[in-house]
DNA sequence: AAGGACACCTTTTTT
DNA sequence: AGGTGTCCTT
């Protein structure tokens, strides 16, 4: 799309050529500008393109101002794809828009205008989880609880569920005050907010809630807010948790000019509040909405849709959506069953060098997880066959303490009362300054009511400490007025490098000579150029506590590994989706806890990870995984067995194929009894994802049995010479044994404690 | 006050 | 298995 194409002006009979580009259910999206709108948006369906028209259509025909249209996305990836989107149809307009954005930054804008009202001041601080967590635990133990009995992450999810569903404290019903230290949940959520409200600080959370409290108690607000936003759109409708769908609706409720986009088979965030719900009664709460269906892909093969739309068909309770495509053509769904996570990822590394050869772009494959722990493997062997990768999402660049570090001084200078922040660095560099000062700097705030900064200036001037300690602390102080006096006056990039310079922070650094530290170092540097683009110290800030994320733009080809979760909204030529077994995919923890309704998020989970690919998918399982350093073994997903047959070709790499799991596990023991026993409920006792296995790959001819090249060779292929029968060896789960015979890389051994097994070479070391 | 040993708990997913 | 938090030692 060409920016020159920037009509500032549109005529409904000269329809520009972005709109004529679009398909009848995206144009009528477009066009359909007043009243309630459901736009049912199936993956891949172009939803983006609709909206981001829609946008520009309004903005275009002089409906709106940029500054009249509230635009509302998850993340600011999304956000920020979606300014990039509307300035390519109508130019720097979209400059204007200063809506347009996640709810945590929209509502952050609105929140320091009328910060007052929820008494905070407009320069309060956003507090992360991990100053949350201190936070919390402080108020656990001030008020003589058990941090181990009760601990603060537990309250503090408590809190995040009230505040997601809109709870102010005193809305607490009898169930959730006892769900805290029996009974007192009330009671601490109140403490825990009196708190944040003395340090002039919100969390997450808050952001909403507070705003829902305004609009909510003050009319003159609201009014202003629903008069300013002619029209209403949000994106990822489905992930909309209770906050934000009462904010929406109370900004939303005069006009009706809302637009909200979804798919509701895409709903993979109730863990953390999300309601599908919101989507699926979208038309009561607006009556005589237009619904909108796109269906048609433009993304994915027909068998990639196939499989994903046969996949998702055991959901129940969906608004159903039937996607096509004019494409044809394409492979099948592959689904690889292969011994254990290294094996996976040796495979998966073999596959992509072979796509490299062909000459497939890097960027385009990604690796998806269901959890993070699995993209170690990966990072191994792709350490180790030096294939390019990166891994998104994790740790993020502002996690790492360095960061968190120079941030705190930053927020101590920004706002002196902000005390997790000076807690934070009031050691740091060393100054020794202990646990037992910081006690009494503590209950000096306490009882005198000042912030933590404040408190201990005084102390230093007091006898209560040592010479030295108060020494150290009155220049802490004196810096603090002296970088608090400069902030006005140099860039908050300057600012930060006379800190780190001036507190000692480089000279630690410097001192510790690691490579580590010189990484710390670079990561600073980093920090400081960041800061470059922005004015005022409190503009950073704010960015970096809900906009800055660590995607740097890159031009190096590499291969992705992410979470399912975070590739949602994205696409790749190649996908492939390793894990896929009970307990890993479905996770375990979805399994015990949330019943039918938890698994048919996983199962939704599966369908955005299958959708995500444009030409091929590849869905792998193991055999064995170690899981908290515990060999387990694992059965295929049940995702697997409920991938449509016909779109599915299954193959193994296991040299010898069936006889290899037939010797270890069906003919001499059901190593899957323990599963069985410990899923009494379950219909199926394997589950389809074993059957599917068993008679794709092992029982009968396999469709196209590969044999490995390299990644089995370092497992099976080669027999071991060091073993004779008599040898006495040792095996992780079997324990002591001796080696009755040899066949090929499978040894019998009669183990002392388990009796007789079959087992692989590898797997024993000599004792 | 600081550094090291040990117990522990973990793995969803993120603004 | 590995990282974190707590306690114990110096």
């Amino acid at each position: 799309m060409n920016s020159e194409a920037a009509p500032q002006t549109i005529s409904q009979d000269s329809a520009p050529a972005w709109l004529t580009r679009l398909n009848a259910p995206q144009r009528d999206a477009v066009l359909t500008t007043e009243g309630p709108v459901l736009m049912l948006a199936g993956a891949g369906t172009g939803k983006t393109a609709a909206l981001t028209a829609r946008l520009a259509w309004l903005v275009g025909t002089r409906r709106a101002w940029p500054s009249e249209i509230l635009c509302v996305t998850f993340t600011n990836k999304a956000a920020r794809e979606m300014r990039h989107r509307v300035g390519a149809l109508i130019g720097d307009a979209v400059e204007g828009m200063p809506w347009l954005g996640t709810f945590h930054s929209i509502c952050a804008r609105m929140l320091r205008r009328h910060a007052e009202l929820v008494g905070l001041q407009p320069n309060f601080t956003i507090i992360d989880t991990d100053d949350q967590l201190r936070l919390l635990k402080q108020l656990i133990v001030e008020n003589k609880l058990d941090d181990k009995r009760w601990p603060a992450r537990q309250l503090a999810s408590l809190i995040d569920r009230w505040k997601n569903r809109g709870l102010n404290p005193d809305q607490l019903d009898a169930v959730e005050n006892e769900a805290w230290a029996n009974g007192k949940g009330t009671q601490f959520y109140t403490l825990y907010q009196a708190r944040l409200r003395a340090l002039n600080a919100c969390d997450f959370g808050d952001l909403l809630l507070h705003m829902l409290n305004i609009l909510r108690n003050h009319r003159d607000v609201l009014e202003q807010y629903q008069r300013r936003f002619k029209y209403v759109m949000v994106d990822e409708y489905q992930d909309t948790n209770a906050v934000q769908y009462l904010w929406l609706r109370l900004l939303a409720q005069e006009r009706r000019n809302i637009c909200v986009v979804g798919d509701d088979d895409q709903s993979i965030y109730s863990w953390r509040g999300a309601e599908v719900a919101n989507i699926l009664r979208f038309e009561k709460d607006f009556p005589g909405a237009a619904v909108i269906r796109l269906e048609q892909n433009y993304r994915s093969t027909p068998e990639i849709l196939a499989a994903a739309s046969g996949l998702i068909a055991a959901n129940s309770e969906r608004l159903g959506k039937t996607l096509w495509t004019e494409a044809g053509g394409g492979d099948k769904v592959r689904v690889i069953g292969v011994w254990d996570a290294a094996e996976e990822a040796r495979r998966v590394g073999e596959e992509i060098e072979r796509l490299e050869r062909e000459g497939a772009p890097l960027n385009k494959v990604a690796i998806l997880v269901r959890a993070q722990y699995q993209t170690r493997e990966f990072e191994d062997r792709f350490v180790q066959i030096g294939l390019n990768y990166r891994i998104v999402g994790g740790f993020r660049f502002y996690d790492r303490a360095e960061i968190r570090d120079a941030l705190a001084y930053l927020r101590v200078i920004a706002q002196p009362s902000d005390d997790l922040a000076f807690e934070r660095i009031h050691n740091q560099p060393k100054r020794g300054i202990g646990a037992k000062t910081l006690e009494k700097m503590h209950s000096h705030a306490r009882a005198t009511g000042l912030p933590l900064a404040a408190a201990t200036l005084e102390l230093a001037d007091s006898d209560e400490l040592p010479a030295r300690a108060a020494g150290t602390i009155a220049g802490l102080m004196r810096s603090f007025l002296h970088w608090r006096g400069m902030a006005d006056t140099v860039t908050p990039s300057e600012l930060l490098r006379t800190v780190l310079e001036q507190s000692g922070y480089d000279a630690m650094l410097k001192a510790e000579r690691s490579v580590e530290s010189g990484q710390r170092s670079e990561n600073l540097t980093e920090l400081a150029r960041a800061m470059e683009e922005y004015e005022t110290l409190g503009d950073f800030l704010e960015h970096v506590s809900l906009v800055m994320d660590n995607d740097k733009a890159d031009d190096t080809e590499k291969v992705t590994i992410m979470t399912i979760h975070a590739a949602k909204g994205l696409e790749f030529d190649n996908v492939f989706l390793p894990g896929w077994e009970e307990g890993v995919f479905p996770s375990q923890r979805a399994l015990d806890e949330g019943g039918l309704a938890s698994l048919e998020e996983e199962r939704r989970l599966a369908y955005v990870a299958i959708t995500r690919a444009r030409r091929r998918c590849t869905i792998m399982h193991a055999a064995n995984r170690r899981i908290y350093g515990q060999w387990t073994s694992s059965i295929p997903s049940r995702f697997v067995g409920e991938l449509p047959a016909a779109h599915v070709v299954s193959e193994t790499t296991m040299t010898g194929g069936a006889s290899l799991w037939r010797a270890n596990w069906t003919e001499t023991e059901d190593p899957f009894a323990h599963l069985a026993a410990a899923a009494p409920g379950r219909v199926q006792q394997r589950g389809p994802g074993w059957q599917r296995a068993l008679a794709t790959g092992y029982e009968t001819a396999p469709a196209r049995v590969r044999e490995a090249t390299r990644s089995a060779a370092s497992f099976a292929a080669k027999p071991r010479t060091d073993m004779a029968a008599g040898a006495r060896v040792f095996h992780d789960k079997f324990g002591y044994g001796a080696v009755v015979s040899q066949d090929g890389n499978k040894l019998e051994i009669e183990f002392e404690t388990s009796g007789r097994k079959r087992v692989i070479d590898s797997f024993v070391k000599l004792a």
